[in-house]
DNA sequence: TCAAGCGTCAATCAATTGTTTGAAACAATC
DNA sequence: GATTGTTTCAAACAATTGATTGACGCTTGA
């Protein structure tokens, strides 16, 4: 994957398809699908403007290229995680620090492939709030499959939940997991940034207690 | 405020101005500032385009005028509410749930003005995901003070916690309040959506439970 | 050596964007 | 009824968007 090298003036090398991909992916996450043009990535990749569409046929195209890159191995790690949560709980309810863990732990890391496993949370964090038709289509038959074996997990390891209180416990879930993954920077300037906020073994180490303690309440908390 | 009615048909009567007013708070928070263009609201409103340059002076201006009407009293009860904590609280560290109380409510029940309170909470979702400077600094004018109080008061209710740990709570508490104010529609796709989840009353009623057994964890559990 | 295919290029396309213009219509005041 | 300030209107503005075209150079293989 590794076929590009970043140089000091962020510039990058690379076979034109590859310097697409990787100026591609940079930008949308710094700035989101439709607030970046063709010519910004062209410009900044440094190749012509029809190369876009010649080799990836869109704009949209060109997303759904860069976006599979991350998403593949991110869904592939999440699934597995998750078969080892049902065989290790056997006929009994699954742990849900376990399943949380298979939710965020493969997008928290992953992948340290050619490019920064920042851009891609910042873009799918940056996508998820996108009502671009496109957009939003790519999103949906990405996570789906995942995202509705969690939720079954889910519901499994919290039998006695109303499917109401599961369902703001999981908004609880997904909003904590796309924020910290978007990182916008606001909560950072705001609690001071003397440590390495962008450290996410971190906010897996920390995230994932917070998130078990409120989902293993008992039922109508007060 | 309610200068406006809003017909069957989705149309809106009374002044020009409100028209546009109303008109780009719903276009705004259905499909975000940057993809709505002034001749969607224009013609939504039924009035000339020329009308919001002279009225709002930009499109910029609009959104200014139209997120004021929301955040203002929002801020003003969060500062209230945020007040009585520390009284309650005297000497001692305050409570967490008084605090997430403060922060949530008024932000899921405002505003009942004119104009329906989920428009705005969609749009503050949409707004807090964009990368675009001016909306930024929309967002950042209008909530920093509140946002500074609040975490300095979180730090104060939980003097032991380190501050890389106390980032992270703040984190999943900011995600999963601004995805519940988004509702994109996907976890209840997933959920089951054999109720009411657009019931804020729930949410706050749920939210806060789940929040506060995880951020009144003792540090560093595993 | 020729032909075919691939990749790149400048130039251009139609469509849409936010904004501005100057005239017309309206309302209020004298 | 004339004058003034306010509001509305069709039309046009320059700028930007994603996409396409046809020519050009290069490599490959017969």
């Amino acid at each position: 994957m590794a076929e590009t090298d970043i140089r000091s003036d962020g510039s990058v090398s690379g076979s034109t398809k590859e310097r697409i991909r990787h100026t591609a992916a940079r930008m949308f996450s710094e700035h989101g699908f439709d607030n970046v043009s063709l010519r910004d990535i062209t410009t900044g990749a440094t190749v012509n403007i029809a190369a876009v569409n010649y080799h990836f046929g869109s704009k949209v195209g060109l997303l759904t290229d860069v976006f599979a890159e991350y998403a593949a191995p991110v869904n592939v790690a999440r699934l597995k995680l998750l078969d080892e949560c049902e065989e290790k709980a056997g006929d009994g309810p699954p742990a849900v620090a376990d399943i949380l863990w298979a939710l965020l732990s493969p997008a928290f890391h992953a992948p340290d492939s050619g490019i920064e496993g920042r851009y891609f949370r910042q873009m799918l964090g940056r996508m998820s709030s996108s009502s671009n038709p496109d957009v939003r289509r790519i999103l949906f038959n990405t996570f789906d499959v995942v995202s509705s074996r969690f939720v079954d997990l889910m519901s499994r390891a919290c039998p006695d939940l109303p499917r109401e209180e599961l369902f703001w416990r999981l908004t609880c879930v997904y909003g904590a997991m796309m924020y910290a993954q978007a990182d916008n920077g606001r909560i950072r300037t705001l609690a001071g940034d003397s440590f390495d906020s962008t450290n996410m073994d971190d906010a897996l180490k920390y995230m994932i207690p917070f998130l078990t303690a409120g989902f293993t309440q008992p039922p109508g908390s007060k």
